[in-house]
DNA sequence: CTAGGGTTAG
């Protein structure tokens, strides 16, 4: 009963005062303490029970095994199961369900098929339980015919094996395919349970299907389901994606009333959360509050600070991550060295570049030497960014050069911008991003025949730029606002606005950049010139539906570009606003005319 | 027939 009720302390008590212990008494224990995983509790016991005379059974091996898969210590489960095997021992499907999912972590497909064969001669192939794992481990082999067929073969009613397999499908890059299926479900009839809704959420969120993720939410709690504390932080993202606030603090809300706001999971989300919504302040809030934290809740709060451009931030949270006994992992790194390099902070950004082998034994990734592009190029530095990426130990990637053409644009290096683009069109010639940062450069020194043959170059391969896409969120809805989308019911308005700032700017002396590069490379439709770029939309539409003074909040699926730029520092000195864009990897606020990044984007 | 064990969601 103690131990049904999770009262692990209660039960332990009990059982130390037992004189005489059996099998089952040892075999219940150890299974408590490995379902409230305290692994070595459970450890203890089993071999206590040896030296006292009793053997362990089938279910006291189980419990064991269970313990260490589900604790995330695959090997040593695995080990346990090979030691049980020789000594006599024939696994059974509970033995089989809890080591086919560590299998299937450690992605040891030979082990895999070894057992699946196990599974068929034991005749335990029926058993829903080893279905939904043998799924799940084809899922994480992607192994999608292999997968398709345990599922095919299966009682397709049986919800474990449903859920199993939908989430094999979006692990697989076949998101759409498993909401095809989710709603195929559903129209069945089929009772679907917290699992499988989470699921869906999560497979959205992941994939840039964030309104969807929201949608499923509402659906859910619609269906008379509750979700738990691995609903909400599978949700949380998708607010952040974003930018929904008024959503996320919502969902803030929502953890609170459901008393799982102390969950280390939704803590981190949440902090991951404020931080893309501008509120960086509020995620310091959180992570203050969280009663433990891990080192997702330090990579968070660091990420969050390096996001916003605040370097002594980054480094004063690095500072008390290590008082705290944390240690830091690649992705620590990546924060410190970014949150640097957007500084222009060299001496530090070398200091942890070396540090990070030297003293934390983390060998430097590409991220890493991304960011030491980065900053070097910022401070002008572009030949020495080039010697690091020549010098570099692993194949330098998209990242890196991409890195480097971006630093060219904005100091207008062209004999190192054409090497980097050179190196891009290999690595991604279906990229426009690439041609576009280029042909800036050309524009930059006034070499129009270049920027024409990028053009046709472009034209030939049938590339055209990414729309630019940005989002706002006001009230309760959020809007997306496509570069040349007329079908915004204010768009009127926003055009109209858009023409009386402009009248204002170039009283002010503004004039638009003569160097109207992407348009030059494009020729697109006329109508997307004359609306304007997507932030730009989303700014207006923000200006015209709040009270004046309110800031306002937008994210772009791109990089801002100069001129949206420019008229966005204007509109904040203008109208009074403080104005935050999401860039696709920075802050940009800007306040009194004047914006953080320090034109260096 | 027989106490005690298991899968799928972050």
């Amino acid at each position: 009963m103690y131990l049904k009720c999770h009262k692990i302390g209660d039960a332990q008590m009990l059982f130390d005062r037992m004189p005489e212990k059996d099998v089952v008494i040892y075999s219940a224990m150890i299974a408590g303490f490995s379902r409230e995983g305290l692994v070595d509790k459970a450890k203890e016991l089993f071999s206590e029970m040896r030296t006292m005379g009793v053997e362990p059974n089938m279910v006291s091996w189980n419990g064991m095994i269970a313990g260490f898969c589900n604790r995330g210590l695959h090997i040593e489960g695995l080990m346990l199961f090979q030691t049980m095997f020789s000594e006599g021992f024939r696994p059974d499907g509970s033995t089989v369900s809890c080591v086919l999912p560590a299998i299937g972590q450690l992605e040891d497909s030979v082990m895999g098929t070894q057992v699946h064969g196990y599974v068929n001669k034991q005749g335990i192939g029926s058993d829903k339980y080893v279905i939904s794992a043998l799924i799940d481990m084809y899922g994480k082999f992607s192994c999608a015919l292999e997968m398709s067929k345990v599922f095919d073969e299966s009682d397709q009613m049986e919800i474990g094996s449903c859920n199993a397999f939908l989430t094999g499908l979006s692990r697989n890059g076949l998101v759409d395919t498993a909401l095809d299926i989710f709603r195929r479900f559903k129209a069945q009839g089929m009772e679907l349970n917290v699992v499988t809704w989470t699921s869906m959420i999560a497979s959205c969120s992941q994939n840039g299907k964030d309104l969807e993720a929201l949608e499923f939410f509402r659906e859910m709690q619609n269906e008379g389901l509750e979700p738990n504390s691995i609903t909400i932080p599978s949700l949380i993202p998708a607010c952040g994606n974003i930018a929904a606030l008024m959503h996320g603090k919502a969902i803030h809300c929502f953890s609170i009333r459901k008393g799982i706001l102390g969950d280390v999971y939704v803590g981190s989300a949440l902090i991951d959360m404020y931080a893309k919504c501008g509120r960086i302040q509020l995620s310091r809030l959180c992570f203050d509050k969280m009663p433990t934290r891990n080192l997702v809740s330090w990579n968070a709060i660091m990420r969050g600070y390096a996001m916003h451009g605040k370097a002594r931030e980054t480094i004063e949270m690095f500072h008390m991550m290590q008082q705290s006994g944390q240690t830091p992992d690649v992705i620590t790194f990546t924060c410190l060295l970014s949150a640097c390099s957007q500084n222009g902070l060299t001496e530090e950004g070398w200091h942890y570049f070396t540090s990070m082998s030297r003293e934390h034994g983390i060998e430097a990734k590409l991220e890493h030497y991304a960011c030491m592009v980065t900053l070097l190029s910022r401070v002008g530095k572009l030949e020495e960014a080039y010697s690091i990426i020549k010098k570099m130990p692993i194949k330098p990637d998209a990242c890196i050069w991409g890195a480097l053409l971006s630093s060219c644009r904005v100091h207008h290096n062209l004999s190192l911008g054409e090497i980097a683009a050179k190196k891009l069109f290999q690595l991604e010639p279906d990229n426009p991003g690439n041609y576009v940062l280029l042909s800036n450069i050309y524009a930059s020194k006034g070499m129009w025949s270049e920027v024409n043959r990028i053009r046709d170059v472009m034209k030939s391969m049938g590339l055209r730029k990414n729309p630019g896409c940005s989002w706002i969120e006001l009230g309760r809805k959020v809007h997306m606002l496509l570069a040349g989308d007329k079908s915004h019911p204010q768009m009127k308005q926003i055009l109209e606005k858009l023409d009386k700032l402009s009248i204002e700017m170039n009283k002010a002396g503004y004039h638009p950049d003569t160097k109207m590069v992407l348009q030059d490379v494009e020729e697109q439709d006329k109508a997307q010139i004359l609306c304007g770029h997507s932030e730009k939309l989303a700014v207006v539409l923000g200006l015209l539906n709040t009270s004046p003074g309110q800031p306002l909040q937008v994210i772009k699926n791109l990089r801002i570009c100069d001129d949206c730029h420019a008229v966005i520092k204007f509109i904040s000195c203008f109208e009074g606003r403080e104005i935050y864009v999401r860039d696709t990897n920075r802050f940009h606020h800007f306040k009194d005319g004047v914006c953080s990044c320090g034109e260096y984007w």
